[in-house]
DNA sequence: CATGAATGAGGTTTCATTCAT
DNA sequence: CATGAATGAAACCTCATTCAT
């Protein structure tokens, strides 16, 4: 966690390290990402990032469970109550929500994107199962409550629905926006121009079939 | 490619070469991975590295674009020829393979799970991208020839449905198969005996929701 | 030396200063000594340090060259007058306070035993120079008091003997007390609670034997 | 360890990088000896220490135990047999050689005067407590067979004797030799020009008294 | 063709000191 | 007078690649 130093920092040259460091972070992943092009772009003495924070890990800690889930949830807010929608509300509105975040926010989207990947790295496979595990909890938990409702079959493990929906329109979300676009995640991080040649009404469409799929199936009805 | 040096390879060095790089990219990632270690876990000489491929990429390049495929092909035919399944056999045969090959060969799945990451290296983007187009391509085939016998959702994009899948049954099904027990692809990757330790009735109830969500979806039946 | 800043602090605040430095150089040699490590433990800000003193060596000069002899005249003065003890008395007078001393204060023989050691640094090297030549003028002078009433031989060169009893029951002390029991002076300062391990006849039976050793030699008598 | 890489250096140039390294770390203490100035008066690059050493501490472990031992051994070997010589000459023959290399080679001499010194650091301190205690089992043996041989009183700890000795004829003889000069050792180290401003004669004089202290005491005799 | 030593850029981190507040 | 953030040099170490043998 941020020393105090940190938090006492004037919010513009706070802000810049913050910014360059997701870039940084989100361009290059955490063992490739560089301190010193962090404090080269920040332009700040590399000794200072020591004044705030522990060390590199500490830094990088700090971005993925505090920083990023403060933006992200000030960006794209549940609109609605999640107790009054349905299921196929939920997940407009969860992918709804989920590609605008991915758009506006490239950088972010690039920095979270290894969270679900293996690492060697003891102290960041922790960090990584962490986060993921936090997630994974809050969404059964609203899983649980729709299946309630009614609004979802009864006869499937929660634990199983919530990681395909995660894989799906969580992780997957980049793949299935940009990939027909011929694009990947990493185009976006680093030209977020790209954005603007994908057309709205093609990402609505990529949208409602995907809700469709997990919705109903892929399987002819009536058999 | 491998450099006419290395198919002259005599067999036992070759194959201590490819087993031992396997196995370093399958816990290191591209980047992270060190060709000391390789060299020095395979008893041969820096230099001869050199020899047999242009340099490190080149090497990872040939594992991925290859061996593995070549291998993976090996391990896991189709068993019955596609042309003749249905949908649901289809997809029992397309999960019940990954799952043996995940649980059988886990580092070759550890060395392909980055595959769908972002990377800012623009060679290793390159190679990804080509892996992934090339299994999604093949895969769209499959899918159109289905659809064509009438054993898929006619209403559906080919290409989001094929993206779909291979998000839930392809780079996904580690998350599935292990994310439940509390593990991840790498302690698969570096203690392959965690193995064992999952019961063939539970993999196979995981196997089964997941087949029957992707064909009927999680919405309730009849409404 | 100190500015007069600091000898107007408030006691407590001067003593925690203190205390935690000697402890810091006591522990970690001039140059590893670390004023960070000294502010952060004694709870005052970096700064302010050099508000009392001109840098860190000026800190050091002043607990090696005033504040350590302080404590150590305070801890053991010759109890009886030098000048009416005779040879064996004198030696077992300053053996004993010495063994008194470091088991007692740990800490300020773990400060003072590099002044023996040879430095690099010009500044250092002419510190300890002055500290063993002052120590060292001081002893002599006692010695040759000693020679005059008749209790010492008089065929030695005193400036030797001088050093020799310097080596001996001075900056060896340590080693002679503790390195029969496996100790080291550094085990002493990090746990001072070792010194209730040693017992007090086994340290006796070393004085006694090294008094002996010094006065009467190792050769046979008789001879 | 050094590793094979090291032997098998041409002479020339291993022995470039022992001897700077030797002086670097005889003028500068483990911690404060610098690599990147070992490799730069070597005139190798910094990589190539890592070809021959696992790190610093390797490379410093080997000096202090093979090394110097080595060229200690070679310099100044016990003339006659051990067995054969009576106490005096023993003495004489440990200080005459002690003084000789002391002098011909003040670099080693620099460099092996901190292991009698206390360190924070585990690793070195683990490492001087070896060679102290190797010193010492060697030289308890020596007495003991003096001892049995009648050359030694036979009222005194040889532990302790041994310690006694090796204090003010092991560590403690250069302070005996130079400190009447107003040297110390690291004048040696850096000016080793001093050694000859030293008369033949005024060293003999100070060995005689020492070892006439250390057979005969400082009592006067016939008391 | 095999070898493995040599290279030096670049990585993270610590440090004493300065100086604006 | 107290504060503590800022600084940047210097520390050890790893790495992919080259090239003489």
């Amino acid at each position: 966690m941020p020393k105090p130093t940190f938090s006492n920092l004037p919010a513009p040259k706070r802000d810049a390290l913050v910014e360059v460091a997701l870039a940084e972070f989100a361009e290059h992943s955490y063992h490739r990402a560089s301190l010193s092009r962090i404090v080269e772009r920040a332009g700040i003495a590399k000794g200072s990032v020591y004044q705030y924070f522990e060390d590199k890990l500490d830094l990088y800690r700090w971005l993925l469970t505090e920083e990023v889930p403060r933006r992200r949830l000030a960006a794209s807010p549940l609109r609605s109550g999640a107790a009054t929608l349905d299921l196929a509300g939920l997940l407009r509105e969860l992918v709804g929500s989920g590609v605008r975040f991915l758009l506006d926010n490239p950088v972010l989207a690039g920095f979270v994107a290894p969270v679900t990947q293996p690492t060697s790295d003891p102290q960041l496979r922790e960090l990584y199962r962490h986060v993921r595990q936090s997630g994974h909890t809050r969404f059964v938990a609203l899983l649980t409550d729709l299946r309630d409702r009614g609004e979802l079959r009864d006869d499937l493990d929660l634990d199983l629905v919530s990681r395909v929906i995660g894989l799906v329109l969580g992780s997957g979300l980049p793949e299935l926006i940009l990939g027909p676009a011929g694009f990947g995640l990493e185009d976006l991080v680093s030209h977020p121009e790209v954005a603007r040649q994908l057309e709205a009404e093609v990402i609505d469409g990529i949208v409602e079939d995907a809700i469709r799929v997990l919705l109903e199936g892929i399987a002819p009805r009536g058999r």
